[in-house]
DNA sequence: TAAAAAAGAGGCACAAGTGTCGCTTTAATT
DNA sequence: AATTAAAGCGACACTTGTGCCTCTTTTTTA
């Protein structure tokens, strides 16, 4: 959540600092837990302060959600362009979600998810963000398959399943004490799931 | 949830029925939404007859998720018992996930997860739930691998991958509308993950 | 069937959160 | 620097939910 340079009028530096604080609250103590009390105090802002810029908590999660889908969208190109191969481009891919799953934006997103189950847009926005992945994994995994580096199979579903089930090792990580090293586990068995045998004996 | 024969006394009938009522509630709202309020009026009872029984919603979601773990384990004994051959156990293992996650049930479940996020009692207890999912399972694949039917690899490793893409796609079907072929597909997917080439061939 | 015990009703005081409004202060504009 | 607009304050009224307590009604039981 990186500001922009500062030729921005005040009003604009401060609802960046209110999605900011609140991005932190959502993460650290999940949607429902989160009032706009909390995000005033995180903001240093009063409540009145705060209300020209919010009319609700929903209204910020929207919004991050945005914010994040676009992140998304960024990193992902920028990428594409970095890796040479398949294979370079999927190590890359599940060691992004390896730090994701540790990280404060990793309890963002199941933030996210629990926001979804109570509000309609939300669930919308949730479904958007999640179809994008699965499309860009489709797409990694056509890439490896004309590589020959990846298993042959259709892309559409094994994507979905990728990202299934790494969604899954995400939702529960935070609800059990998974270990590292069983997170790598699982994130490499991931990995052979999708390459070939002979690509799967290169590197990591 | 369902209730023993008649000789229960009249307050064990209405504790019962109270917990048989949540559950609808819990499932169909998600629990943070659930207030005592909505479980009396459900449950056709005033708040002073009801905090006789739960002093709270978070207690009462603790009486479901043991109830929950119990109900599995014998399902899981039942079904030991009435399958011949591992290919078929894991079959009938799918078909239960299947409608597991178009019933109420499964929606239960999510709201289960969403509890665990905030009551530290109830994370624990989810994670007894979620290992003894990931232990029948990695019994299941040991049977399967002494049979010759399903493929080699660490038991445990591919059962907490199954686990976890089977939690993945139920946590995330009800926020996106997942179709029942995608599901089915998906179910597949994780069966042609575990079989042999061979046994895949097979029915189903 | 009378007495005791259990179950249930519903009011009350309290806490926490929401959203609004008029007023003050600070920043932008010319 | 003066004016105007934007930003921020904090109190207020309102809503929703909680937990408890006393009194009544219904079951049990002896």
């Amino acid at each position: 959540m990186e500001i922009e340079n500062q030729p921005m009028t005040k009003g604009e530096r401060t609802k960046a600092k209110i999605l900011e604080k609140a991005a932190d609250l959502f993460a650290e103590k999940g949607y429902t837990a989160v009032t706009m009390k909390d995000v005033c105090e995180a903001a240093g802002l009063s409540r009145g302060g705060l209300y020209r810029y919010f009319g609700s908590t929903a209204e910020m999660m929207i919004l991050l959600m945005r914010a994040e889908q676009q992140h998304a969208d960024r990193e992902a190109a920028r990428e594409h362009g970095e890796h040479s191969s398949a294979v370079r481009m999927l190590d890359a891919f599940l060691a992004q979600h390896y730090s994701f799953m540790l990280s404060d934006r990793g309890r963002l997103e199941l933030a996210m998810n629990q926001f979804a189950q109570s509000d309609e847009t939300g669930r919308q926005e949730n479904r958007r963000r999640v179809e994008a992945a699965v499309r860009r994994t489709a797409d990694l995994i056509r890439f490896g398959q004309e590589e020959g580096s990846f298993r042959a199979g259709d892309p559409e579903e094994l994507a979905f399943h990728v990202i299934m089930a790494i969604g899954g090792l995400r939702s529960m990580a935070p609800l059990m004490d998974i270990s590292k090293p069983i997170l790598r586990r699982q994130l490499s068995t991931i990995r052979g799931l999708v390459l070939t045998e002979q690509a799967e004996e290169l590197n990591k």
